[in-house]
DNA sequence: GTCTATAGCTGGATAGAC
DNA sequence: GTCTATCCAGCTATAGAC
């Protein structure tokens, strides 16, 4: 009755499942013990089964940070496609750091993974990489309804974005410091690139291409 | 002809000597094997002594961390102290975030050791930390220079300084990409706080209602 | 696929002779 | 103070039975 196709989705079905289970204990791991604190034999502990195991669904505990970082940035590419409930091109800026505040905030341990190179020597795959990539895709987006489209603009609003956040989980973990400050830097980030463009000669080409990596 | 006091100096020397001979080999290694790769093995091989004599200087690993922290304080305050040679206010804002790339940049490890959290379960003790306490206290009168003085004026300062610094070194290491953004970072600033000073009363505090845990 | 058992190594830290 | 020798705990990863 059970045809081979079937067989054979079922088993993948079931192995994807206990890849997941293995990482979720893995996040939970890493949330009490630190990034660096996950070790094999305590993740196998903490998801009910023994060391080798692990071995059957990942080759390599950097596998397992690797499948970690792809989830983390598969997350972030979901928050950043969320749309906003408003039309106004500032708020929809300003939603947006309040939205990336907010993901990096809920889980530090992610922040760290995404954000901060705090491993030694791990590098993600480009598999787990490009989804991120996508996600930032999106700020450009957003920085274009307002009218930045300059290289250096997108460059000094990141600088701006990551500052706040790393500023807030640095040194006021919990707290609003750095959150309270967002509004008033976006409208200052925006008045800047607006007196920019009115003093130069006459506005950028629409399809400048220059130097845009990130 | 040697008295009691010159020799017991001389021997604090020597030992004070030894302590640095083995901290510069620290900061050897772990400019080669990163802030993590740190092993009382290979710290006393390039030390030229064996393990168990580390301790004759430091009590345990993590006093070696703690030490390093503190030289690396002590030259972050040095570095802050040095005397500007212009006048204008703007210019030296502009020129001691010059002079703090350069400081980072320097040695990317020594940066990671003071303002980011690598070292797991690692807390510089207070002796290590004032110096560093001193450095941020010029940063507060260069703002003073320029008329900035309120409170959130300097968390913004900060972030926009740490923002382009970590933007830099993550994501164009040895290069100029954000560190040329400097002057055009701190001429918005400052316009900003200008025009916050002149509109009668501050500026508004944004409201926190987006669902962010405070 | 999952287990028991263990290899093989590295780590921080200590004992005790000199 | 410095050494040799060593302890003990932790780690990643593998072998092989079931």
């Amino acid at each position: 009755m059970i045809n081979p196709v079937d067989a054979t989705d079922w088993r993948e079905a079931r192995r994807r499942s206990a890849r997941e289970d293995i990482l979720e204990a893995a996040w939970s791991l890493v949330a009490d013990e630190g990034l660096t604190g996950l070790s094999l034999r305590d993740l196998a502990r903490r998801a009910g089964i023994t060391p080798p195991t692990v071995y059957a669904y990942f080759e390599s505990k950097n596998a397992i940070y690797d499948a970690m970082f792809g989830q983390a940035a598969t997350q972030f590419a979901e928050a950043a496609a969320q749309p906003f409930d408003c039309d106004d091109p500032q708020e929809v800026l300003v939603a947006s750091v309040h939205r990336f505040f907010e993901f990096c905030m809920a889980d530090p341990v992610r922040y760290q993974l995404l954000f901060q190179r705090v491993l030694p020597g791990f590098e993600p795959s480009a598999d787990s990489y490009t989804p991120a990539v996508r996600a930032l895709g999106f700020a450009r987006e957003w920085l274009a309804l307002n009218g930045v489209t300059e290289a250096r603009h997108l460059d000094l609003w990141t600088a701006l974005v990551i500052g706040l956040v790393d500023q807030q989980m640095s040194n006021d973990p919990g707290g609003t410091r750095w959150f309270g400050l967002v509004e008033e830097t976006t409208s200052m980030f925006l008045t800047h690139c607006q007196a920019s463009r009115n003093s130069r000669h006459p506005a950028p080409r629409p399809n400048q291409t220059k130097g845009l990596r990130s």
